[in-house]
DNA sequence: AAAATACAATTTGGATGCAAACGAACGGAG
DNA sequence: CTCCGTTCGTTTGCATCCAAATTGTATTTT
């Protein structure tokens, strides 16, 4: 089938507002649709192979996470981003993340951490093959196995609210040449210091971490902007 | 409709599922649908004389608040709430307005503080009238206020996003009859340290006025659960 | 030639219809 | 009497249909 063809990670037993979501989220994110194109409903409805009904709930729920703009009467457009958001967005991460840490010190098991450290050699692999593509996903999820040993469930959602950008800017810092090493070293101390269960050495060690995150994903940012400017 | 009392112009041509879902909204803060209650949509479709359609749309808007849950294929419930729910959400709130501060006191404008001032006094009135249901949005807007001052639009919108748990929360709080004045007074000191633009100081008392209404939040919570248990 | 107005086409907003799935109730068998 | 299976009703999920609004274009008027 063709919208097989072109929307390949369809769970068949989501309802169907769901996989709209996810497709057209994972377009979003890649770029597939650019920043400031207007989505017409009935237009992706049928490309999608969908009615309206499913394909505006998902647009809603993307509108939710902020990655398209509802005009009133005018339909979405799918959200342009400046150096300003990036920047509140790390800044709010930055805030959660750090929130989390006392509790994941407290509950995390040797069994998390041998988890954790799976996960870890997972990502040293991809980083030797320089598989970016893959290990983009894998960062992001590395670090929220880590709030999520926190159990504060509300926090978790609340970072995962900002989980769309994160995703698509972590990649960005990710692609830094001289950005890559130097994370997988800081993810490595960081199981480290949760096995230790040294709070106060990962606060900071996180707080630094995603403060160099945000300047990789600045810089990769504008030099981005410059090209496309040009 | 009293939403309408605030906004009367755009109440007209707002779409009927914002509309649909301030309803439904208020009606779940005040506890009209109560905490567990199933929300049938042809139910509620027919009681507020509108299709389903909108109505959907509101149902999931609230799902993205947290206030509602959906169950697959057997529609949504209210959420019911615990302690650990309200000392999440308070973290989160704290954290996040803590966070807006620097820039708030950057931007702020001498007109900015009459306004605030203006703010406090209809508080104030309200406060010697023992209006609590009147005073309750009032300082929830006043906090906004301060917060908005920042710019940052972006962690405005996540304290947003909890702004119903932290309306519905601060309102317990503010029926706490001991706590009433002195948040009242916490509040006006906020507006001076603004005006001398003292940040350190700001930041202090921001941060113990929300643990402060934590606290009695929890109070007012535990109590009201106990009374129910009986 | 420029501006304004009217009209047409596109597109969103909302209503309704239909099918599939889930749950409850009823009935039969052990 | 209890437990399991079947059936029927309720409710969600999705599709389609109709109405209203906005945008852009064309025509007319100044």
């Amino acid at each position: 089938m063709s919208s097989s063809a072109l929307f390949p990670a369809v769970a068949q037993n989501k309802p169907i507002r769901e996989i709209a979501y996810d497709t057209l989220k994972h377009a979003i994110i890649t770029g597939d649709i650019p920043a400031g194109a207007r989505i017409v409903e009935t237009e992706y409805a049928s490309k999608m192979h969908i009615s309206r009904t499913p394909l505006r709930e998902a647009l809603r729920k993307l509108e939710r996470d902020g990655l398209v703009e509802y005009l009133v009467r005018r339909g979405v457009i799918v959200r342009v981003f400046s150096t300003e958001d990036i920047y509140q967005i790390y800044t709010i991460r930055n805030a959660l993340e750090l929130l989390t840490l006392p509790a994941a010190v407290q509950n995390v098991t040797d069994a998390d951490i041998t988890e954790l450290r799976n996960e870890l050699n997972a990502m040293d692999a991809l980083l030797k093959k320089e598989d970016i593509e893959a290990l983009a996903p894998l960062a992001r999820a590395f670090h929220s196995h880590i709030t999520r040993l926190s159990g504060l469930y509300r926090i978790i959602r609340a970072i995962d609210s900002q989980d769309e950008f994160i995703t698509r800017f972590s990649a960005m810092a990710i692609r830094q040449e001289n950005r890559r090493n130097d994370a997988q070293r800081e993810h490595h101390i960081m199981v480290d210091l949760l096995e230790k269960r040294d709070l106060p050495g990962l606060h900071k060690l996180v707080e630094a971490h995603i403060e160099h995150s945000k300047q990789k994903c600045l810089e990769a940012f504008v030099s981005q902007n410059n090209k496309a400017a040009q």
